[in-house]
DNA sequence: GATGAATGAGACTTCATTCAT
DNA sequence: AATGAATGAAGTCTCATTCAT
């Protein structure tokens, strides 16, 4: 976590270190990354990095934890002010604003693409945030499955499993559209998966199988 | 790719080399792994390195090779002498061996897990190796076709999609299982995926719909 | 050019880095002259160097410039000061200022010497520094012809080239003088070269030939 | 020297040896080429390199010899075949020859011009070499004054060194006539130079000065 | 004698972090 | 708190020469 220094400072400066440190490590991965850039790009001063962050690493989670908050809040927002729609409904929407999230600004995917290469910073990380967002896709199915929305053989466990396996490939699908703007194609491509999650796990009248 | 030098050593050296080349990018990625340390573990002269590769990363690249073409070998192997088996079969035969594989030299996957880093690398990297995979998947799907096994809606682009997502989602396990052992419940875990995928593509008397 | 930060240290810092880059330069020439060394000297941490130049080669031609400059500083204030004189006792009085320039700093004639090793260094610093030292030379003619001091034969470029042709074997014997002192039968030498050059150029009664 | 297993060798061999050391020499300068590329143009092995030569200077010097034996001997020639002519129309024909043995192969004349960095090795080089062509061009003098060709004033001394200064200005032309065509403009400023020493040193009626 | 692998000192350069003002 | 110079460990790679077969 940044130090008291970074939270004292105007609004507007702490936005600026924040683009060049978002620049810089989406450009380059963690290890790429230079203070020295960043530091250039933000217009501080070199010392003032260390008065404002512990380290490298320090400013790298924290925009790790930007980047992550605004998805979960993002896709909480989406799965509380839509109870009323299906579980696929749901999944659609999600996906089509994780798409826009990545449209506006595509720099926040490609950080967290980057970033397995460190082994304990990555497992740091994932042992943080992988358990919420786990648990919001399970809070969806459950939901599915009190509705009557999936088959009773649907085990949220491996749901869930599905379903982040599709987001992994989406952010991959993102990356490589190198241009920035996710190709029309991509977005068809993906709600056709959403189509087949949503056949395969229906309830059916004759409802008998899956495993 | 490696110099001639290196293909006349004995077996031995080259293995030690290889080893130690293969356990220092296990372990610390691309970007932070280190000749020095590669040099030092195999117990070579630095100049020798040299003599026999380019440099870094032509060793990690002939790394990342032999990688490959362990997986496509054995992935080939299967669909070759198992044509008599249905395809979900066929994938589960797969995934076991990739399990096995996995098992037996962790470090191998966890390699190709943390190749992300370095953007241009890794891209050349893809360009290279993509291809191939993707045709034995759209081979394996469309022999299910001619089949009848697969039911008439399946694309194989986006059966081949889902499989390919199904394989990330693999390695992101077999990489979280830190001891080198992949728990009983991942394998587990790993076969009721195919069975959802079997169970939403195979064919069906009342073949109506799927998207 | 070096960066900003070598000009904003305090000019005994600079003047003693300075003075061991010149002493390296001098003795080993560029390709010979080592980084490690001059940052020794100097003492200097090597990751100071890099904070004061680009690289090596900044600081090289920096050091070119600087010997270059004093050159053309001197020649010029001689030529411009000197208006009244005859070409050729100009001419002495400039090879007087070069001898003892070279007398008080021998190192820097000797970098200028070595410079030759490296092809593209080299032709780049020509192009940047012969044109102006050869406009000099070219000038000093050109007052001659006009004051009908010397031949009307007298090609500048012609005499130009002579004089340059000279300039080079004094740097050659100032060179080989190597104790630092120029041995009074070298300044001797040299000046009976001018006389030649006069008794050559100077405009005659019967002034019918040359060419 | 090179050792005398160099000399055992066919002669074809030992042509390719030396053309590949000079292309490298001549490219490069001393300092800046590479033993291993002296090996590989020359498809020997390069343990073979030091069964032939003591070290890399071994060989640089062995061409250096070469070059200079080469010179001397076509100068040599021509004064002891000329002995008819004047002075001056000797030099005339000495110009030539350099000239034409330039254009022949650049790559002598480079040798010689990228051979001023090492300061010991071009003493050592220099100390050898100067002095028998420096006595080469006394004794050309000498004969001019026996003739009485020359102004008595004319110091062998002197003349010598003005001469020495012309090849060494002619040496620089060839090297910036980056074609390896030596420009004719170059050859008619070259001659220009020697009418004028022509010009300056004859002997006239009125033969009173000088000095 | 021929061969080519082995060797390691040492070159340049980068960069996260600390220090001093 | 702000500033930017100071620091040096560590990295990759080169290359003349020696060694072993």
């Amino acid at each position: 976590m940044p130090k008291e220094t970074f939270f004292n400072l105007s609004e507007t400066k702490r936005k600026r270190i924040l683009e060049a440190a978002i620049d810089e490590f989406a450009e380059n991965g963690y290890e790429n990354s230079r203070v020295n850039e960043i530091v250039r790009r933000s217009t501080i001063p070199k010392g003032s990095f260390y008065q404002y962050f512990e380290n490298k690493c320090d400013l790298f989670r924290y925009v790790l934890d930007i980047i992550y908050k605004k998805k979960m809040e993002m896709m909480t927002d989406i799965e509380i002010s839509h109870k009323e729609l299906s579980v696929f409904e749901t999944l659609r929407i999600m996906v089509e604003a994780g798409i826009k999230m990545a449209e506006e600004d595509p720099r926040l995917s490609k950080i967290s693409d980057k970033l397995v290469a460190n082994k304990p910073l990555m497992d740091e990380v994932l042992k943080e945030y992988a358990p919420s967002s786990d648990d919001l896709i399970k809070s969806l199915i459950r939901r599915g499955k009190d509705n009557g929305e999936l088959a009773d053989w649907v085990d949220p466990e491996l749901a869930s499993n599905l379903i982040t396996a599709f987001i992994l490939s989406l952010s991959e699908m993102i990356r490589s559209s190198n241009n920035g703007i996710i190709a029309e194609a991509a977005r068809e491509k993906y709600l056709s998966l959403i189509n087949f999650l949503e056949y395969g796990m229906k309830r059916r009248e004759d409802d008998d199988s899956g495993k």
